[in-house]
This record gives C-alpha cells, structure tokens and sequence, in this order.
DNA sequence: GAACCCATGTAACTAGTTACATGATTCA
DNA sequence: TGAATCATGTAACTAGTTACATGGGTTC
C-alpha cells in the first residue's frame, strides 16, 4: 500500500483482477496488446510479481503437471483489489509521445528537398504498416475476447484513439508533403523520391492481383525484371498487403536480382527479415538459375525450415504451401 | 561511424552543427524544447558528448574564464557532420505514445460512472495544461530563434503535430465522456462529478477577474468562502490561468480553508507544489487570522524565500510583487 | 532432428532519473 | 545572508532490454 509506483504492477493487478493467471499468461497479454507499451519481457514480469507476492497484494498457488513445468497461478488479495482501485482513482498521467521525425524536421536544413520527400514517403509508409498491425493485434487481444462476460465495452474507444494517433499523423505528413512541395528546389527536374514515389504508387515494375483460392486472400504479383532489387521493393510490397488487407503473397519472375543473390549485400538477409515481420511470400522462380552456390545452400535450407519464405519451381505446391 | 544508436548523440550533433555549444548550453536547449523527450540531465548529457569526442565526431575547446568556471566548447567535425546527415537520412522511427488512460479505460469496468466521469475530467484538465504549456516552451525554443538567419521553417509544421496531439485527445476525451452519459447508470441523481464539473466551469465557488495594470496581465479572484479547500481547487485555478493566457494570480480572501493551514494534511504542499510549476499567486488576506504556529512560520518562510506563492496583508505589496 | 510453444527464472546490459558536490557571480 | 544562474561533473538508483539457461512437449 505505502508505495507502488510503477504502473506495470497496477497492470497486472488489473489483470488478475480478472482471473487468476500465471506469470508466463500474464507476460503473453502484455506483449500482445498494443496500448501496454512494455515489452512484457521476462525480467520485468516475474520480478512485478514477486513485488506484489511480497507486499501480499496477490497469492500464489504452485499446480503441478504432469510431464510439463509446474505453474504459479497468481490470484488477487483484498488488499490488492484495494491497492487497484486506488490507482484507477489517482491521477492519470499525462499523454507522452516520442516522435524522432520532429526532431529530424528541426534540422531538415541539411536535407535536400529530395532526401525530405523519401524521409516522409518511408515514414507515411511505416505508420500505415503499424497501424493495420496494431489493429490487428487489438482485435485479437485479450480484452477483446469478453465477449460472453459482459464484454468490455471501452475497448471500442481505445481502438479509436490509437487509430486516431496514426490517422493524425498521416494526415500530418500529407500536410508536410505539400509545404514541401512548394520549396523552391535546387533544380526543377522531378526529384528521384518523386519518381519512386509514383513506382510505388502505380506499381511500375510489377503487376499485381489480389486473388482469392479457397477462402483465402492473396497477392500475386509477376514481374518481367528481376525480382527484388532493393529493400525498398520488399517496403512497398508489405506496405501493399497492408492496403489490400492479406499477409499472403505469391511471386512470379524469371530470376532473382543479383544483389539479392549475392548474399554479402546482405539485401536477402534484410529483405527475409522485413517479410518475416508482416507477411508470407511464395515466389516461383521458372527454369533453373545459375545462382551462386552459397544462395543454393539458403534456399535448401529456408525450404526446410522457414515458413515465412519461400522458394518453388511451380504454382501448385507454392499455392499449396502459402495458404496451408 | 560503427554504431551510435542513442538518438540523443544524433540531436547534439545536430545542435552543434549550427553552432559551437557548451555542454550547459546543450543541456538548456534539450530541456526546452517539448519534442525532444529527454530529461536532458547531466548525466546523460556530457556523457554523450564525452562519446562523442572520443570518436572524434566533435572537438573540444577550453575557454578560461576569468572568475568563472572554464567552459568546454564542443565544435562538430566533418566526421561529425557525416554520421549527422546518415542519421538524417536513416529509417525514422516511428511514433510512439503512452497512454495510461487506455490502460485504465480497459480496467474501467470496476469504476463507478462518477469515478470515471472525474477521471476524464482531470485528465482533459492535465491534456489542457500541457498543451498551453508545450506550444509556449514552442515559442522560446532554441528552434525558434532562427528568423535571422535563414528561419527554420520547419518550427511551425512541428507546432502544428503536437498541437494536434493534445486537440485529438481532447476530443476523444470529449468523445467518451458523451459515450459514458449514455451508460445506464447506477442512481440517476446528477453525480458528484457531473457537480463539480460544473462548479469548475462557471466557477460557483469564486469570481474572476482578468486585470491589466502597467501592461502585466493577472487574474484576479475572490471569494467569500474559505481559500484553498482542496487540491481540485488549485488545480482549476491553474486550469483558469492558461485559458487566460495568463500566469499570475492575485487571491483575496478573508481566510484559508482548515485544510489548508493545518500542514499535516498535506494540502498547502501539494497546492504551492501544483502552483510552483505553473503559475505566480499572491494571496491577501485581510485581518489577522489565528492560524496555527507552524503555518506562520511557513508563511514567514515563504515570503521571504519562494518567489512563486506570497501572503500579503495589502493589494499594493501583494501587487508590486507579483508583477515584479 | 530441428524448431517452436509452454513455463520458469537469472545475468548482464542500456537508458534514463534524481540527487549530490563544487565553486564563482549576480541579485535581492 | 541566501537564493538563483552558470558550468562542470559523479554516485546511486530505477526502469527496461536482450540474451541466456533449463526442460518437457508438440509439430514439421
């Protein structure tokens, strides 16, 4: 009672407030609700918990499995419900925001009209990918689940703030974009952002579908030149899933770029990474390819293990694998 | 160039870019400039220049100063200016909050509508103050002082995205509140929060003035019932203020609430602790009161040390003080 | 057989905060 | 006299992160 900071705590003890959970349910609520912006990493939990053991503000009961690890269920006191209820009724803090695009915009000086443009063009893009995520992740979370128990029915207002902090922020950079538009520029050709801009916009080297195989929603894109020549090309692929609302993409082309094939570029490495994040990708790859042996060796090894990425020689068994 | 992750290092080099600057005068900057979200204490600040030397991305100056401690003027290199402008042009990150309110809202279903009625009220008040607060610190920020050379354009696209900030969050707030009156509710008798917000918007309990006297603004208020009954008071005092554009207070009254004067309740600290950070008030009372002896001598003490809060028995001391 | 999920926990680290120490000058 | 500002810096702490260790079970 004498003094919790730490607003974790409180956390859980509203979740325990609930239910009775253990810790490790505890930590995967945390991490999977967007508006608790802890990690909810191990660390940070087990030692909340004990915190709240000590100060008796929760019980713990240890249930033994059989041939599994032992739990700790934690189940909230009296004096807990007591402590939860005073920190629901003190004062709220203040909203903070971090926001390094004000601070770069501060010294955007030193920046040609053109780095601008491509700064605000990838920052958009990254916010319209964490919005549609954090959405997602909203849907799916643990407060959205009441449905049968008197359902929660502020999480419909939480979801529009956070839509609304992206949504403002998007507006904002649109806004940004057309002050910068009028700048007198260095020269008066269109500027390289500019250009790509529009690539990614009309999609000038790629062709896409969204279609639609058995319930399930993908996007199929071919391309006469080889594919995935820089990070950026994976950027605007992911951010078009998100447009399209499908985490599934099925790719068609002759052969791969070299930098992609080359692995010390390091633009594979990259590439599957930023994939790995938000969607699956099947890419068919007609006729055999003199690649290199090393990118061999990756493939064999990601169509064994990876599931996030991978590579086939017909559309079949790359369809049958994308949407299993 | 191997691997500077702290954006911190990146703003200083950016601050230095402009010019050469002291550690100190660093530090100052960081502290009042709102969108830069560090505390900008010592710590953190020299030791980020110290790395900074020591990877050779600034110089260091020492300038004697005659009966004064000897300054350490940091200049940028051209090392320095290249990682700068790499930063400039790296992936943004994006932006994040942190909302305790979401978190309580989703806890919300233990409160009682009156509960969370007040809870919305304060944090709006809280949301009202900060925003004021942020766009004046805005006006006197480093960034602000560019129109002579060049003028950072950038300042008031950057206003304009914390300022929306607070104003879409007001307005969610806004946006729940009008969701929750149409909540069934447990009594149907206007609850006490509903009251007091009431009180707190015609101000029922007290009459306000806004004066100008030699070019200075200040609010004037009085009241016929005890001052200071409680810390909400203060805080729609402070609330009246920044609506006024204002940030001094002349009170007068013909005592101070039981409350108030007895310190073990807190009150008076919480209160001066409140005002302190936002607003100069002059309080006169008129005749002598039978106040205890400890919140004489904390009277005595005060009017002789804080500069923010003082007792006056006359309109003409309490005056020239506080529009000193 | 490798990777991943459940479930617990610890070690080592980074980032950031408050508070203190020093010492001169200015201002009331 | 004491308080604030300038100017440097350190100590001790809180909060939060990544990475590791363990060990059984399931899934591919």
């Amino acid at each position: 009672m004498e003094g919790i900071n730490m607003s974790l705590n409180h956390v859980i003890l509203g979740l325990l407030n609930r239910e009775p959970l253990t810790g490790y349910e505890i930590k995967k609520i945390i991490q999977s609700t967007p508006f608790m912006h802890w990690s909810g990493n191990n660390n940070q939990i087990y030692k909340a918990v004990a915190e709240l053991l000590d100060k008796g503000l929760v019980t713990k009961e240890v249930q033994h499995q059989e041939g599994a690890p032992s739990k700790n269920i934690y189940t909230i006191t009296d004096d807990g419900i007591k402590e939860l209820k005073s920190w629901l009724l003190s004062d709220t803090d203040e909203p903070v925001f971090q926001k390094q695009i004000l601070i770069k915009l501060a010294f955007a000086n030193l920046l040609k009209r053109s780095d601008l443009e491509s700064m605000l063009a990838s920052y958009a893009d990254a916010i319209k990918m964490q919005a549609v995520l954090s959405e997602k992740e909203l849907d799916k979370c643990y407060f959205a689940e009441q449905e049968a128990s008197g359902k929660n029915v502020f999480l419909d207002l939480i979801r529009e703030n956070i839509m609304n902090f992206y949504s403002s922020e998007l507006k904002w950079v649109q806004k940004v974009k057309e002050y910068i538009a009028t700048l007198p520029d260095e020269r008066n050709i269109p500027t390289e952002a500019a250009m790509k801009k529009e690539n990614n916009e009309v999609g000038l080297t790629m062709n896409y579908q969204v279609m639609e195989t058995s319930g399930k929603k993908y996007l199929y894109l071919t391309s006469k030149e080889p594919l995935i020549q820089s990070e950026q090309e994976a950027h605007d692929i992911i951010t078009l899933c998100f447009e399209h609302d499908t985490y599934a993409v099925l790719m068609e082309g002759d052969n791969f770029s070299d930098d992609f094939v080359k692995l010390r570029t390091g633009l594979a490495g990259a590439v599957l990474q930023k994939f790995g994040n938000y969607i699956k990708v099947a890419v068919i790859i007609k006729g055999e390819q003199n690649y290199p042996e090393r990118f061999k060796e990756m493939v064999s090894e990601l169509n064994t293990r990876n599931n996030t990425f991978r590579i086939f020689t017909n559309s079949e068994d790359a369809l049958s694998w994308l949407l299993a």
